[in-house]
DNA sequence: CTGTAAGTTTCCCATAACGGGAAGCTTTAG
DNA sequence: CTAAAGCTTCCCGTTATGGGAAACTTACAG
């Protein structure tokens, strides 16, 4: 199948699945006689499967990694937990940082009146 | 004072210096003879200012649009809050989504055995 | 006073993960 | 058959820096 039946049926961007040719991510089957990329079941599954991945926040160094064990049939699962709990590490980091942020900046919006006057809290906090 | 002596008081790298002076966020107040920039006590603590607000994840586009209110006497300080407000939005529209993605990964994990066995949970569910 | 180490300058390349758009070829639909 | 749509490669732009080279200036040890 051509790129653009194979990105919509893996629901991403025509645009990205060429990136992922690119950079030997997802490469097609082959070409056609025009030259144009040619797409089988196969290559469409791994599509997907990054697609998923990536809207699960895996990078694509992680992706490769993933794909690397998905397409290895003697992989443990304990390999493949392994990525997604640093993974999940990651998430819960990014949330506390998030979290602190969050009350920081509500402490500011809230103490801050929003009037027409000039007195500010928020830039006396930030000089 | 020199570039390293603002970058350290400000406690940002001095190729961040360099660069916010390049892209016109926070010019040194002029050059020595010799073409050093040379920073004052002004740029130090617009310096200092864009730092904070860097730290609280303000972008630099809206650094820039704080930094022309903390220079305006004139403004009100519900034109701070709006930007403020607008970021806090921001930041839990972003919670929200990180909320999502660990509760999704995390069943995963929860549901892999991570054993030496090849059956992975996390596999199938991306496939 | 001098040699050298440290600091500074500009300039260019690299990151992550694409998106936009141009120029040119191929396929497809009317 | 022709025009539109789809495909190709190539190049630039994004965000906010970081790394490093080549050349110059300054600062300090001897």
């Amino acid at each position: 199948m051509k790129i653009s039946t194979a990105a919509e049926a893996a629901g991403l961007p025509v645009k990205t699945v060429r990136y992922y040719a690119d950079i030997g991510l997802v490469k097609p089957q082959g070409r056609t006689q025009a030259g144009y990329r040619d797409y089988d079941d196969v290559a469409l599954r791994k599509l997907s499967f990054v697609g998923r991945a990536r809207a699960l926040g895996f990078s694509i160094v992680q992706c490769r990694e993933l794909l690397g064990l998905y397409e290895n049939t003697e992989r443990s699962s304990a390999e493949v937990r392994q990525i997604a709990q640093a993974r999940l590490e990651d998430i819960r980091a990014k949330q506390r940082e998030l979290q602190l942020l969050h009350d920081e900046l509500q402490g500011l919006v809230g103490a801050c009146k929003g009037d027409a006057r000039p007195d500010c809290p928020i830039l006396d906090y930030l000089s």
